[in-house]
DNA sequence: TCTGGGGTCCTAGGACCC
DNA sequence: TCTGGGGTCCTAGGACCC
């Protein structure tokens, strides 16, 4: 039986839900990112001030940006400083991520009221398993981006194909507002022209890889010397290549999940010397691992690897990390253990970005788990 | 114009065990 | 007495995604 996979993304999420707010913005080009500064003023007349592009000044990049801003050469990514140069008069909002989860909520639970089967994939997109529904597929499609709308007031785009790949990709092929149904059948004459950027997976190094072999489109991925593709990329990542090129994909919807870990970090406003600005640092990084403390306490989790991040003024990124006998959701226990691993690692050059990370989760309402059964416990009975 | 913050998965070597 | 063959855990780094 074949399956039927939507993919959908909120066109341009945090921009639009901006727009909500201040509907006078809309039709201009908008920038979200930066941080919090930057809300735009009441004046006496009840009209608003927002701030431009031009005003501001750090190490931001781009949230998201309105596809007026886009036509500017505005990206999400983009530092804000570069895109300030393109696009010195956009206005500049910051982010409040309370109201896109909000949002988030919303969209979701419009969409599980007609098709319940839905794997999250962060705030602005999931997908969403219909094959067994038996409704016609652009019909239940137009139905869903109905109730989103109803629900949100904002407009998504929908994939439906008979993979999540596929899926994935051809719900951003007629943004915004799209609606794409895919079949393999439409694989040669659909995705084979399509840069290998498109693919979800192939990112910017593997991109530039297959760039040094002649490889731009998914067709000519499709068409590549597989043992070619074995020498340059390893033999798991080329199997998945000729694959997914030529439209293959069997992972499942997975509709719940327990995450891996949970981490805080934070990029400095300057650069930071160990020694030099050691009161700062030390400061920082004891906030960074309450907070983490009370995220997890939070989130009810527990963990037994904790580990930190560096990264250097030129960008170099470090990790260690290190498991303790017992999992913990304790700041000052964080702060301990990140503490040696601070230890472990060069300090001469100037630190941008410290980061703390608890890995090995379990649920802190979960009985310790029996770690080992030790031989003197199996052999107790006999 | 220098590049956020929160994640996942994969690879690879060494320790350690049977 | 020049050397097997698994398995799991731990650590570090990197690619990638939203």
């Amino acid at each position: 039986m074949a399956r039927r996979i939507a993919h959908l993304d909120m066109d341009a999420f945090y921009a639009s839900v901006e727009l909500l707010r201040y509907p006078e913005l809309r039709g201009q080009a908008v920038v979200i990112g930066g941080g919090s500064a930057h809300q735009p003023r009441l004046l006496a007349d009840g009209s608003r001030q927002f701030s431009r592009l031009r005003d501001y000044a750090g190490r931001g990049v781009v949230t998201t940006s309105t596809y007026e801003a886009r036509a500017l050469g505005v990206f999400s990514a983009m530092g804000m400083m570069k895109a300030a140069a393109l696009a010195p008069d956009a206005v500049l909002l910051p982010t409040d991520f309370d109201s896109y989860r909000r949002y988030s909520r919303l969209f979701k639970a419009a969409v599980a009221g007609i098709a319940p089967h839905i794997e999250d994939r962060g705030i602005d997109e999931i997908y969403i398993d219909l094959s067994e529904l038996p409704d016609d597929t652009r019909e239940l499609a137009l139905r869903i981006k109905a109730a989103v709308r109803e629900h949100t007031g904002l407009s998504c785009s929908i994939g439906i194909a008979p993979n999540k790949l596929l899926a994935k990709i051809c719900s951003d092929l007629e943004k915004p507002d799209g609606l794409t149904v895919v079949s393999l059948d439409d694989v040669p004459a659909r995705i084979w022209p399509l840069a290998v950027r498109k693919v979800n997976g192939i990112g910017p190094k593997a991109t530039a890889r297959l760039a040094e072999l002649g490889i731009a489109t998914v067709g000519q991925v499709a068409a590549a010397d597989p043992a070619l593709l074995r020498e340059h990329f390893g033999l798991n990542y080329a199997t998945w290549l000729g694959r997914v090129s030529r439209g293959l994909d069997e992972r499942a919807v997975v509709t719940s999940s327990e995450p891996k870990s949970i981490s805080r970090e934070t990029t400095f406003e300057r650069d930071l010397h160990a020694r030099h600005d050691r009161e700062a640092l030390s400061e920082i990084f004891t906030r960074l691992c309450m907070r983490l403390g009370e995220d997890l306490a939070r989130k009810r989790y527990v963990g037994r690897t904790v580990g930190i991040k560096l990264r250097y003024s030129d960008f170099r990124t470090v990790t260690r990390d290190v498991t303790l006998p017992a999992p913990t959701a304790d700041g000052a226990a964080i702060r301990r253990a990140a503490g040696e691993c601070l230890r472990r690692v060069p300090l001469e050059l100037k630190l941008r970005l410290l980061g703390v990370r608890v890995s090995a989760l379990s649920g802190m309402d979960e009985a310790a788990p029996a770690k080992t059964a030790t031989q003197g416990d199996l052999f107790s009975d006999l």
